[in-house]
DNA sequence: ATGTGGTGTCTGGTATACCAGTTGAATACC
DNA sequence: GGTATTCAACTGGTATACCAGACACCACAT
């Protein structure tokens, strides 16, 4: 988020705004966009509403179409896979960088998350995603490398909008924790090729059952 | 680019006009951009400029430094280095992938890009180098996954800002020849390990020689 | 000579007016 | 009633005016 000092522009401040909405599907996918009536509704002029809209056409929330308006992007079985796809090479390649350079300290605070997933998983569904979200980014952080880290968070927040349904059955859930599990395991032994091995298992899982689920809905 | 029919916007326009300046090093890094002297040199009104700006700032060409002016970023050592940490788990990744998929036809296709660039490389230079960017985009192409693909296609952008020194001198045009073919070979074997290690290799070797010329040009 | 305050002029951010292409519904015509 | 046509109301794209923060510089007071 641009700042000039304390001062957050109506630009990001609708960007956000937008953004979150598109994510938690309060604004569903094909709903279309004004500008003019946006820029109303959050009583400002139409110039930051559309820097706004471009920075989420950009980053391919919403596109842009001629003389209709701008349309939240649907979410495709194409999309899903992609993303996966996408997560699969980067985060078991992150796994593989990570083992190399991990410390004790690192590891002290993956299992922090870890425990705090173990009590959210009981608890609250939606936080359990946002502190899966912060473990694999936590990983993809320790990396150093602020590209991967920009792409794998973009995916991130991607998986945000149809992450949802993936994690919140309770079997994944408890699955999400064995397995990251083995991703710390595999860090404790130091092992490139595990710590690669068992992030892309987890991944390949997510997928798996995500796809199941999506193929299931669109069979009814 | 965003088309309207055969409409081509200003800011698109603008877009690529900026930024062909600045992989070309037509604008050096550190160098300011002003809107209102873009948009008096080319003749538009701020609105377009100031879209095309936000896009290469997004895209990370340049930074905006408040009450001081959109400036391109410099190139340091640690961006090279993040690019093809980048492309080595990504293009790697292609290989395996493309390895499963690929036709007669596509191979025919390589070697195509193969005999082309043989000529180039006694005669145009910066010939050689959009070929072999077509070469490796092709790849890119062949998976069909268009997140890794734009982001591919983003990654070799910005190769081609500090590219040109990269394979410059003959050896090097040589090695890529080598390298290419080897992986042409990888593909007609069939074998996934095969083909991510040929690409593997090769982005690697780019990586050795270009940092080790920086590193060289930087003792001077 | 030095410190201080005013001021002109940079910057990006925002509001607003206007334009042209598109669309679709009301209307005129058969 | 059915079909062609017109036109008003959308859209995004662009130009322009104005604002406030930041900063460099110079005059002036000490």
């Amino acid at each position: 988020m641009k700042k000039i000092g304390k001062f957050v522009s109506y630009t990001d401040q609708v960007y956000r705004e937008i953004k979150d909405a598109v994510i938690s599907l309060d604004i569903r996918p094909g709903d279309s966009l004004q500008e003019r009536s946006i820029a109303e509704k959050l009583g400002v002029s139409r110039t930051p509403v559309r820097e706004a809209l471009k920075k989420l056409e950009f980053e391919g929330w919403v596109e842009t179409i001629p003389w209709k308006g701008v349309v939240v992007k649907e979410i495709e079985r194409q999309d899903i896979f992609e993303v996966f796809q996408c997560r699969y090479a980067n985060e078991g390649f992150v796994g593989e960088l990570v083992a190399s350079l991990i410390t004790e300290e690192h590891i002290t605070d993956l299992k922090e998350y870890q425990k705090r997933m173990t009590t959210l998983a009981e608890q609250d569904r939606q936080q359990f995603i946002n502190e899966d979200r912060d473990f694999h980014m936590y990983l993809a952080q320790l990396t150093g490398n602020s590209r991967l880290i920009q792409f794998l968070d973009h995916l991130s927040d991607q998986m945000l909008r149809f992450g949802i349904r993936a994690v919140s059955n309770d079997s994944r859930m408890k699955e999400t924790l064995k397995e990251h599990q083995a991703i710390i395991d595999a860090f404790e032994t130091g092992s490139k090729e595990k710590a690669r091995k068992a992030l892309e298992f987890h991944i390949q899982n997510s997928q798996d059952i995500l796809l199941a689920m999506i193929d299931e809905e669109d069979a009814n």
